[in-house]
DNA sequence: TTTCATGTAACTTAGTTAGTTACGAATTGC
DNA sequence: GCAATTCGTAACTAACTAAGTTACATGAAA
């Protein structure tokens, strides 16, 4: 997994996990998807079942599955379940005492929380379910150009 | 200077160049302000210079000054010239093929394209005037609780 | 009770970025 | 001209972050 791309990796393991809605999928299996080890996606979606998106059993037949239906879950909850900031800059005082420090951070303060809140928002209106079926869209798409060539 | 902070530090010098618009500024005093290196200071600076934001000179007397006035320069030109993403999240594939990937990173990038738009925008409509005028405002209150005291 | 799968701690490795040193180039003042 | 000053930049070091890995305990099913 590359840096940076929780969001997209995640994503990319949950729409399989979507598309395959009737078994449990491995960690081990939803590492192959992205390339990387399934520790590591056990650790990177551990959130993800705190928060109810998705649920884990062990043993026999055990691995992951969607904890509700894909158009109930919002890519805003799943980036919050991520721990993702949705903005990268930190604004945490170095100078205590600088007053121009503390207009700058005032600022700065005041556009990331109104920036976040405004991108929450639009993420919380798209679902895995667009997700998917963006996917099903492209997948037919290949198939019907199969059928033409 | 602290990581992701590089926004902020950035406004906090050129907040303080705005305050001594009648001389140039050294690296080495910038650096003061925000307790680190010369070196990183002018690194972090020198991509607004070619942006126009500042201007610097060598030589005795030399240092740094603003290229315009204050209420010309708003966040978005500053931390475009400093190179910032304004979203965190990459979305580069890392499985081509997959059709799966492919939709996710339609999805993500059409969201990240439409909110950089929308932060770059709102960050346009802040200037470097707005955060002088903030520090000056501070300024005064002290001052007058100072005397109330 | 064996096998499979998650949960998690601990460690290693890779990559990024700040910090530092060093020195050349340009500018000013004597 | 020469010394002092300041930026410009390359090269290196140190610190930090996050992915990757190993190991093993826990729990569930055949």
């Amino acid at each position: 997994m590359k840096r940076n791309s929780r969001l997209s990796s995640t994503l990319h393991i949950l729409v399989h996990m979507a598309d395959a809605p009737d078994r449990a999928l491995t960690s081990e299996q939803l590492a192959g998807f992205i390339h990387t080890n399934p520790v590591v996606v056990r650790r990177t979606i551990a959130g993800l079942r705190e928060a109810g998106i998705v649920t884990s059993s062990r043993g026999h037949g055990g691995g992951w599955q969607l904890g509700r239906a894909p158009d109930e879950i919002s890519l805003a909850e799943i980036s919050a379940a991520l721990g993702e900031t949705l903005l990268p800059f930190s604004t945490e005082p170095e100078s205590p005492g600088c007053l121009v420090e503390q207009a700058v951070i005032a600022v700065l303060d005041d556009f990331r929380l109104e920036a976040e809140r405004l991108l929450a928002e639009r993420l919380s209106h798209i679902t895995l379910a667009d997700l998917t079926a963006d996917f099903r869209r492209r997948y037919d798409l290949i198939g019907v150009s199969s059928h033409a060539v």
